[in-house]
DNA sequence: CTGTATCCAGCGCGATACTG
DNA sequence: CAGTATCGCGCTGGATACAG
C-alpha cells in the first residue's frame, strides 16, 4: 500500500496562471518589447479581439503584465511585463529552444524560426 | 511600417505537445518513476478515464512516452518517459519552482508542497 | 484604436455502460 | 486492470454589432 497525500502540485498552480490559450504567446512577445493591443493582435494572427482581451484581463489580474492607458484620441494602451511577468521568460526560453530541437529531433526543422526580430507568429 | 514576417514559434510547437489538459502533470509524474495507469490515475485525482487514455495516447504518439504492456491476468501497462520525455522535465522544474515561488509572492503558501514524495494531486 | 456585449455553434469532456 | 464506445451537456470561443 502506498502513502497517498494530498498536496497541490505547483506546477499546477503554474499551468492555472500561464496555461491558457493564449497567454504563453502573449507573454513571449512582450518579453521583447512592449506592445500595444493592435500590435500583440497582429503578432498572434490567429487570436479573436475578444480573447485577446480576456487572456490580458486575466494576466494582468493575475500581476503578470502592466496596462498603461494614454489619454490620447484614438487611444493608446501599452502592455509591458511586470517584474513577476518577466520571472516566467527563463521558462518560456525553455520551451522556445525544446520545441526547436524537437522539430530538429523530427525532422520538420524546415523554415522554422523563432526569433524575436520576426514579428508574426502562426500558431 | 513595421516589418512582418510569417514564422511559427517554436514555443507553440511545444504548447502543441505538452501543452495538453493533463499532459504536464502526466510527464510531471513520471519523471520522479515509472508508473501504471491506476498510479497515474490516483495521483491526478481529477482525470476522468477517458481523458487519461486520451492524453496518454497523444504523449505516446509524439514519442515523450513509452507503453508498457505485459501480458497477463489481470492485465498491466506501465508507462514511463523517453529520453524525448525526459527532455523536457527541465521545464517542468522550472514551472514547479516557479509556481512556489508564485504562492509565496501572492502570500498563498499555506500548506503547499510539490515533492516527489508525496502522492496526490490536487488540481 | 481599444475595447464591451450578445448570441449561439461546435466540441471538449464527463458520465455511463460494456469488454478482453 | 486497463481500456473502448456512445451519448449528450455545458462552456469555450468565434462572429457580429455597438461604443467611448
Amino acid at each position: 500500500m502506498e502513502e497517498i497525500t494530498n498536496y497541490r502540485c505547483t506546477v499546477s498552480v503554474t499551468l492555472d496562471i500561464i496555461g491558457g490559450k493564449w497567454k504563453s504567446l502573449i507573454l513571449w512577445q512582450l518579453s521583447f518589447k512592449t506592445l500595444r493591443f493592435s500590435q500583440l493582435q497582429r503578432r498572434l494572427s490567429k487570436v479573436t479581439q475578444k480573447m485577446l482581451t480576456q487572456q490580458l484581463r486575466e494576466l494582468e489580474r493575475d500581476g503578470l503584465i502592466h496596462r498603461k492607458v494614454y489619454a490620447e484620441v484614438p487611444p493608446r494602451v501599452e502592455y509591458s511585463l511586470t517584474p513577476m511577468g518577466q520571472s516566467v521568460v527563463p521558462i518560456l526560453q525553455l520551451m522556445c529552444q525544446w520545441g526547436k530541437d524537437y522539430l530538429i529531433a523530427t525532422e520538420q526543422s524546415a523554415a522554422v524560426e523563432c526569433a524575436p526580430t520576426l514579428k508574426r507568429i502562426e500558431v
